[in-house]
DNA sequence: CTGAAAGCGCTTACAG
DNA sequence: CTGAAAGCGCTTACAG
C-alpha cells in the first residue's frame, strides 16, 4: 500500500527493543508496562523503562497478549440489519460502552439476516477467540439461533428463542405500550384509540397488553372497537385516519412513529388538528422523524442503546441474566403531540 | 459466566491435538489446515488429518495465526456517529463486505466525535495490529485528523484534510446536484428552485454548483432569487415553503429528504399538490423517510455502501487513490414525486 | 528487586 | 512426502 504513505512505521518496537533500550529484560518490561500488583520494581529499572518506552514509542502488541495469557479481549457482535435504520447503530453504541469500559473490544458483523454469512460471521468470531457473542436483531421478535452459537456464551439482544434456553434481553413493551396509554389519560382523554401493527410479533401483542392494563388502571372499559390495525409505516397510519375519524375519538396511540407520521397527514388532511382536535403519541422515538413533525411527537424510546449494554453485562458475568429474558424499560419522551 | 450457560468448550482443541490425533506432526497439520500450496501431502496423511479436524471439532486459532505470520487481517473503523442515522451503518456494511472479500475482518469503533474517546480508539486498533483505519464521518465534511493517525495507513471516508494528504473517498455532491436537477428539467419545467441548506458544508457548495451546471446546459439562465437557505431538517423545509410559493415556480430541488418532507407539509397547506402543482426532488434517499412520503419521494441517493467499500479497496491498494479526493456517483432515484 | 526460561498456538524454512 | 526446530511478541511462575 505504497500509495496511500504508510504511516512512519518501520518494523514495529517490540518489547525485546525497550528491554535492550532500558538494558533490563523482557520480564521487567513486562511488569511495568502492565503495572503488575505482584512485582516489586526498582524505582531506577522502572523509569529507564518508562523512558525507552516513551522514547521508541513502544505499543504493546494485543494480540501477542491474548495468545499468552488466553482468553482474548474480543466480544462478537452480530447484528441482521445494520444499514436501514440505526436501531442497530444504537444497540452497537450501548454494547461499545459497555465492553470498554471492561476492557473488551467489540467485533461487530452484519449479516443482513443471510444464514450463510451468520455462520461464516460466527465461525471468524469463533477463530478470533471471542469472550462470547451478542447475537441481535433489529426489531424485537422470536427467533431460532444458528447452532454453531453453541460453541461459545451468547446472550441475545433484542430477540429471544421459544424455549428461552439463552439469556435475552429485549424492551419491556408492555410497560412501553402501558405509558404510551397513560401519557394520553393523563391529559384528560378517555377514548383512547390504538393502531397496532398487522404483523403479529411481541410487539403487537405486548404493546395491546400495555394499553388495555393502562385502560383498566384508569377504570376504563376495553372497547375492542377502538383498536384498528395497519401495516407499520407511514402508509398504515395515512390509511387508518379516515378509521380514527369515524370513531370520534381524542387520542390515538399508534403503533410506532412511522404509523404516526401517517396518521398525521391524513388527520390534517380531514380537517384535524394535532393536538387540539386528537393527541397522538407514538413508539420507538426514531431520531430522523419523531422530533421533527408538526407538532414534535411524544412517543416511548425502544431502549436500543441499553439492550446492547446490558446485554454485554449479561455476557461479562456482571448481571446475572434473568429467567426468561431480561426486560429494559421504555422511558416515556414528551414534546408537543398531546394537549 | 457459569449462570449463561457456556458453549460446550472445554480448554480449545489445539492444533497439536489434531497432529496427535492422527498421528503427523503440526508442520502438517498446518500445511492441509491451510491448503499450502507448496506442500506435498500424501493422501493418506492429508486423510487423516482431515478427519480429525472434523472428529475434534478444531478451529484454528486466528490470533496465533497472526502472530506467527506477522501482519494481522485487521482493518478498523473509526465512526464519528453510528446511533443516529443509519448512515454509518451503510458505510460499515459496504466496508465489511469487501473487506470480507478480501480476507480481513472489520474492527469498528464508535466516538460519537469525543477526542479522547477517538484517541483510545485508536490506540486500541493500532494494538490489535490493524493493516489500516478507515477514518469516517456521518456528513461529508472537512476534518482535521488526530495525529495518532499518522502511525497507520488511513482512508478517509465521507470527509477530507485540507491539504489532501490522506487519501479520501467522498460523495460527487455536485454530480448529485446536477442530476436532481436534471431530472426536474427533464420532466419540463424551467424555473425550478434550489432550497439549499444553511449550514456551509461541500454538500451545499457543489450541490449548488451542480444545480448550476445542469441549468447551463439546458440553456437556463441561472437566476439567484431562485435558491432559498433553509436549515437542513424538516423544519426548514416547511419555513421554505411560503418562499417557493411566493416564487411561483413549478420544481423545487431541495437539500435533502428532510428538508423535502417539511416542504410537502408546507405546500400541502396552501393547497398545492405534488406533484401535479410542484415537482419536488430531495437528496440522501434516506431509508426511513423517502420511500414512504405521500407520493413517494424522487430522490438521490448517497452512496455510503460505496463509500465504505471503496475506502477499504484503497486502503488495500487494490483501487490507486486518485489525487485529491475520489469521488463517488450519487446515483437518481425514481418514485412519484416528479410530474 | 530482576532475569532466564518455558509456554501460548501457530507458521515456515530447512533437513531428511 | 514429513517432521524437528526456531520464531512471532508477550506473560508468568520460578530462581536467585
Amino acid at each position: 500500500m505504497s500509495s496511500t504513505g504508510r504511516g512512519t512505521n518501520g518494523p514495529a518496537v517490540t518489547m525485546r527493543d525497550v528491554a535492550k533500550a532500558a538494558g533490563v529484560s523482557v520480564a521487567t518490561v513486562s511488569h511495568v508496562v502492565n503495572d503488575k500488583a505482584g512485582a516489586r520494581i526498582g524505582e531506577d529499572a522502572r523509569r529507564r523503562v518508562q523512558d525507552a518506552v516513551a522514547r521508541l514509542g513502544y505499543r504493546p502488541n494485543a494480540l501477542a497478549k491474548t495468545l499468552s495469557q488466553g482468553g482474548s479481549r474480543f466480544i462478537g457482535l452480530v447484528a441482521d440489519a445494520i444499514a436501514t435504520t440505526p436501531f442497530a447503530g444504537q444497540i452497537i453504541h450501548g454494547a461499545q460502552d459497555e465492553a470498554w469500559k471492561h476492557g473488551y473490544v467489540l467485533l461487530v458483523a452484519n449479516t443482513e439476516g443471510d444464514p450463510v454469512v451468520e455462520d461464516d460471521v460466527i465461525s471468524m468470531m469463533l477463530e478470533h477467540q471471542v469472550h462470547g457473542i451478542l447475537y441481535s436483531t433489529w426489531y424485537h421478535r422470536e427467533i431460532v439461533v444458528p447452532t454453531m452459537l453453541q460453541q461459545t456464551d451468547t446472550v441475545l439482544v433484542d430477540c429471544f428463542t421459544a424455549d428461552a434456553a439463552l439469556p435475552a434481553v429485549v424492551p419491556d413493551e408492555r410497560q412501553g405500550g402501558r405509558t404510551a396509554t397513560e401519557l394520553l389519560l393523563a391529559a384528560g382523554h378517555r377514548r383512547v384509540a390504538f393502531i397496532n401493527t398487522t404483523t403479529s410479533s411481541p410487539a403487537r401483542t405486548d404493546r395491546l397488553a400495555g394499553y388495555r392494563d393502562a385502560l383498566a388502571s384508569a377504570g376504563i372499559e376495553f372497547d375492542g372497537a377502538l383498536v384498528v390495525d395497519a401495516e407499520p409505516q407511514q402508509e398504515g397510519g395515512y390509511s387508518a385516519a379516515e378509521e380514527i375519524v369515524r370513531l370520534g375519538v381524542t387520542a390515538v396511540f399508534c403503533h410506532n412513529d412511522r404509523v404516526a407520521m401517517g396518521l398525521y397527514d391524513g388527520l390534517r388532511e380531514r380537517g384535524l388538528r394535532i393536538p387540539e382536535d386528537v393527541a397522538v403519541v407514538g413508539f420507538d422515538n426514531q431520531d430522523v422523524i419523531a422530533a421533527h413533525l408538526r407538532p414534535p411527537l411524544t412517543t416511548v424510546a425502544l431502549p436500543h442503546y441499553e439492550l446492547g449494554a446490558a446485554g454485554v453485562r449479561i455476557l461479562l458475568g456482571i448481571d446475572a441474566p434473568t429467567a426468561g429474558s431480561t426486560l429494559i424499560a421504555c422511558p416515556p419522551v414528551l414534546r408537543a403531540s398531546i394537549a
